[in-house]
DNA sequence: CTGTTAGCGCTTTCAA
DNA sequence: TTGAAAGCGCTAACAG
């Protein structure tokens, strides 16, 4: 009586000298075959590649990766992942990544900050490049040009020669601001994000910079972490805290739709009572709900030239570190008293 | 007159022969202090792990791989990423994978049908296994099995020999279309999702099924893509054709806040005039514009699941299929009367 | 406990 | 245009 136990790894992993074999060719020949830039005879590489379609053969990324000493991997370096603009941004970051022949390793985190350990893994896979929408530290920056890796920078900057992409936080500040004091608004509140964050820190210096050069002085500021609920109780407090307020600038449109149920909570009429305007241009500030006042980044164009500029490193590392700015859309929406 | 560029790879790569030379040992006392299980003196592992840190060393992943037979990489493949429950969903996911040390190769995918050059690179990089947020055709299942890759599927299910994880949409819509029936609802439509997605037709057979059963019939069925336009659009069309409504059973959240929103606008009161009523639990049912009622899908155990249900198979190849269903908790909300 | 040895599956000279 | 041969950086027997 023998044991039904079908033997595990009947199918043993097919290499490329099995389809050398069957193709009656030598290995390297597939090998060439396989590559776009091979040299091969026509006759072979259709010979070798019907081979490799009848056993099923896929090239071994690993052994090309180990020889080659390019993994066609690049890590995706993702900080609070729930903010809203980030899903429309990862898929079309690995769209873009894949058009070029490359994968996607994603790595989330909980902070802002970067752990080590994920970066070792970084290291450990040897990626091509690297785009990190979150804050690494300068050592950290560093860190990828000392391991060759090419770094590109989302909505963040250092001043460690590196690339970036961001949004234009400073001018679209500046339209939302001067915007609301054109129409009138004196009495302006600002609902500013984490001390943390790149954008946090400059969308609050733009719209107190602005506010200051007007000579109509920020009413009152309040923090949040950008999400629903700490745009409402921000609200709450910046009310609390300047009595009466004739607009509220908030640092994303997550809180600016928080503030906007709070500011309906308490009574107040959105934009008749009170102006509320936000950032970014995500999906739910379009909703005939709150129809936000805000300004678009610009995803698609940005995450573009996210991937362009890091092929820019990958293909040429004396390549110099660029920023690229990009204007965001002013989108009038209906929740704000703009001209 | 020498040229002033400076060497490229001037940092060759560290190899552990490198390492080994510094702390005077083998290169596999180097690789046996690296694993966890490995065999070394105390003493040698400590000198051994100095040295690496010395000399920045990290262990290559692909000759790793190349060797072991085992990528620790994890192919997420993920449809639609616009729904807005899917970023806590692959932040989850990432985290929980990387406790067990594995990394996420992420693939997104315009419609929910997975072309087949995604799973070409998916066999290349040999990874350990796969999870599916997207529809599988029974073929492309198979595949999966020809090639020793454990996969699960994540709210999607399949009439082959494979792993799945879901949200109960049966027992959730009955949750929904049992209570509005009990508060005396009669007229009820319903927002129903895409036909070719699995949680599309089985939530809306589900709750076509419990209204028949009552004795009620559905009043109306509009069709919708999940997003919120195509939730707007269909209570409009769903309106139209029923000319009067008491309830709307929408497939997700994000159609029945556009629902609520069309509503809103052809001057109904929800859910005074209106009864609606969602599925998921997204971040924003919970926004006090809309308190959606709602059955929230437990996403972290879900994630949990789908991550213990992955590894089963990968440490045992001949664990055998299994289904796992959780129940849905039902979010009273404000958007339909209930009792 | 440690070193030696033989590959993992592939790319890339180098000759033929 | 092709094949032979030498590794890429590592793991895993196997002796010692």
């Amino acid at each position: 009586m023998t044991s039904n136990r079908k033997p595990r790894q009947a199918r043993r992993t097919i290499t490329c000298y099995d389809v050398a074999q069957r193709a009656g060719v030598s290995q390297s020949s597939v090998s060439r075959s396989f590559r776009a830039d091979g040299v091969v005879a026509r006759a072979t590489r259709v010979r070798v590649l019907a081979a490799a379609a009848e056993l099923g053969y896929q090239p071994n990324a690993f052994a090309q990766g180990l020889i080659t000493k390019r993994s066609n991997l690049v890590a995706i370096i993702l900080a609070k992942i729930t903010n809203l603009t980030y899903p429309e941004m990862l898929a079309n970051l690995t769209d873009k990544l894949s058009q070029r022949g490359m994968r996607a390793l994603l790595f989330t985190l909980d902070s802002n900050a970067v752990p080590t350990d994920v970066l070792e893994q970084v290291w450990r896979f040897r990626v091509d490049g690297a785009i990190a929408i979150a804050q690494l530290t300068p050592d950290q920056i560093d860190a990828f040009a000392d391991h060759d890796t090419p770094l590109v920078l989302y909505n963040r900057i250092s001043d460690r020669p590196v690339g970036s992409v961001c949004c234009d936080s400073i001018r679209g500040e500046a339209m939302l601001v001067d915007g609301l004091l054109a129409a009138g608004h004196r009495r302006i509140g600002i609902i500013a994000g984490l001390e943390d964050s790149h954008v946090g820190t400059e969308r609050l210096e733009a719209a107190l910079g602005r506010l200051k050069a007007a000579g109509y002085p920020v009413a009152a500021v309040a923090r949040g972490n950008y999400d629903y609920a700490s745009g409402r109780d921000a609200l709450r407090a910046l009310m609390a805290e300047a009595g009466t307020l004739d607009a509220v600038v908030c640092a994303n449109d997550l809180m600016a739709i928080g503030a906007i149920d709070a500011a309906r909570d308490m009574g107040l009429r959105v934009p008749d009572d009170l102006s509320v305007v936000g950032f970014d241009g995500v999906g739910a500030a379009d909703w005939t709900g709150y129809r936000l006042t805000t300004i678009r980044q610009p995803v698609e164009h940005m995450v573009s030239a996210t991937v362009s500029m890091l092929f820019e490193h990958i293909s040429d590392p004396d390549h110099p570190a660029e920023r690229r700015l990009f204007m965001g859309e002013f989108v009038r929406g209906g929740s704000a008293r703009i001209a």
